[in-house]
DNA sequence: CCGGCAAGTTGTATTCTGCAACCGGATTCA
DNA sequence: TGAATCCGGTTGCAGAATACAACTTGCCGG
């Protein structure tokens, strides 16, 4: 086995490890915010309006799961909805205040768990690690 | 925020956006066997018997949901239940020829998903790749 | 023997999800 | 321009996974 194929190997394993933890621990950490509410006011924080049909295309969820997920942010005030002025099918998603600090706090306690794991870690290493999963998961 | 610190929010996310992936993905690729079933099939290969309760422990599952599933997996010969003879409260569970067969097949299958996702990276982006998810999960 | 604890099972309810059918606005093309 | 089509989104439906609680059965210390 070549070095990358011995790679491939500990990135599928490593990566299936990560996932069960992940399952086992994610809603333990913010019952009040799903993994996948958290996830879609995040991309709306960061790209700031976008419409559901993109969260759904980069998350690979349905459509319909989406629509769902963003009625029920919109039912707790957590984000906004506006129809495009130019393509009136179109809703353009936001975040609202309470959106947004809701969402800081969840980042804050994440981020403290992220930052434990990955305290010691140097920071070249990191901006390498994310590079990778950003383009494993492109 | 620092170079480091923006890492760290990356990771964060694309960690969450691989989990989530993963999940959905699992049962599309095999809908022979969930991911919590494979991960049941792989802890009893890796470990041999084990009762229904470590699994449940071991996974942070509910001992409910962990007994519908190895219902599940011995309804489908996939593992195979006895009465420990010491405490007949126990079950002691174990794969069968079936269940080995079956798991492989599925470990394969994953491994040639990682390989078609991973081609074109240059070999030493796989290798640190691996080493910094290695790291991570240590 | 009894009370309490441990292992599993089952009933119930909730949540997440995908698929399919549908609605209404936008676009294309003859 | 008008019909066919496409696209964004919603809703009905069904299935899977899960937690919680109540229960059954077996074990063990007084």
């Amino acid at each position: 086995m070549t070095a990358a194929e011995t790679a491939i190997e500990t990135i599928q394993r490593e990566m299936t490890v990560f996932a069960r933890r992940a399952r086992a621990s994610a809603g333990r950490m913010h019952p009040e915010l799903s993994l996948v509410s958290y996830t879609l006011l995040g991309h709306l924080e960061e790209r700031g309006g976008c419409r559901a049909t993109d969260l759904a295309a980069h998350y690979a969820l349905d459509k319909s799961t989406v629509s769902r997920q963003v009625a029920a942010l919109e039912r707790a005030g957590l984000v906004a909805r506006r129809v495009d002025p130019d393509d009136h099918r179109v809703q353009v998603l936001d975040l609202t205040e309470a959106g947004r600090e809701i969402l800081s706090q969840v980042h804050d306690s994440r981020r403290a768990a992220f930052r434990e794991r990955l305290s010691g870690w140097p920071p070249e290493d990191l901006t390498r690690f994310a590079t990778y999963l950003t383009r494993y998961n492109a």
